[in-house]
DNA sequence: CTCCTATAGTTCGTGCCGAACTATACACAT
DNA sequence: ATGTGTATAGTTCGGCACGAACTATAGGAG
């Protein structure tokens, strides 16, 4: 019950908002359901995925118990504290701004060729989208996904789905300008 | 001579790129500098801005020296050493891929309401949208802006306009896309 | 039963970053 | 000239983030 005070940060929530989907799961289940959902508009490196849990169960927001034999791997799952929080933060509407981080961004500003950068940025959304395309289809029924292997109900797929679908028409839009920009760019304005 | 081993990380290459266009300056400087470029697709807080020069010059990319009077500022400027890895990253044509952290998405992957994030988001990008078109119209001669300040040349000013440029059309489109999301979403696909 | 490879998990050190605080400069009123 | 208010400029601290490198188990194929 004596819970150490800790900070609870937006990937705390997403790793909680998981957990409210799965029921329960180990950090690895963790990883695969984030790479198919969150992964795209929240990058979590997988060593966090590791110790965020444990940071979280210190804080009493989460439920650990531990695998006694083979891997002794370990188990969490919302606690009624976790559940509360996360609900507080769902339910309040303002969020922070979305940032963006942009490497070529920068580099085209320190002088690199903006030609270059953006026939590489091309390439990734175009390959960003066909994933998330497979993605989709793959939340919609097929094998494959996690989804399938969970057995997610249809509620919970559509909270995946949303998300995917959002995901593709940014990469759809940022396919488009990034050309634009690499054909020479709306040079005038 | 004997340079302490550092990580040069893209926060490290921002400062470095803003000591070019400069010259020399000092933090607080290379904050109002950073606000109106960079900030756009880099974030950087404030404090790392006082603390990352300090770090680079440890490794021996910046010199560093110290007003005797006042403030005490200090003042930076690149070094030969610092000049030669920003060239070599600049030259670099790969570069990591973007990365988007979006609390919103998250609140909406976790249940929140979807008309309530995007109509929030919404009226961000508009602002956005605004902020930046002013930005533009001042980098282009008129006074208030850093350029004018610092009495840039047109190349300097076309560093940072590039940027900006992209900037614009970056937020015109998702402002499209929250919006066509606000209103009920491309519900089927 | 041993080697191979995929899967699963941990450790460590440095860097990041927000909250809170401190300090200087300058304008303008008393 | 001295207070007082506000914008400007800079620092400290502690917890969190994150990449590199490493370790360990599982399930084959031979």
């Amino acid at each position: 019950m004596k819970s150490k005070q800790i900070r609870l940060t937006s990937t705390s929530y997403a790793v909680m908002s998981l957990l409210e989907l799965l029921g329960e799961a180990t950090p690895y289940d963790l990883k695969r359901a984030l790479e198919q959902s969150i992964e795209n508009f929240w990058h979590v490196p997988h060593t966090t995925i590791y110790t965020e849990p444990t940071r979280l169960a210190a804080g009493g927001f989460l439920s650990e118990q531990q695998e006694s034999g083979g891997r002794r791997r370990k188990l969490y799952a919302l606690t009624d504290s976790g559940r509360e929080a996360l609900r507080a933060w769902a339910d309040a509407p303002e969020s922070e701004p979305p940032e963006l981080r942009d490497e070529g961004m920068l580099k085209i500003f320190a002088g690199a060729d903006p030609h270059t950068i953006f026939t590489n940025r091309r390439d990734w959304h175009q390959a960003k989208l066909t994933e998330l395309e497979g993605l989709l289809e793959s939340l919609r029924g097929a094998e494959g996904s996690i989804a399938h292997e969970l057995d997610w109900t249809a509620e919970q797929r559509q909270s995946a789905e949303a998300t995917v679908r959002f995901g593709t028409a940014y990469h759809r839009l940022l396919l488009e300008l990034v050309e634009s920009f690499r054909a020479g760019g709306p040079a005038g304005s």
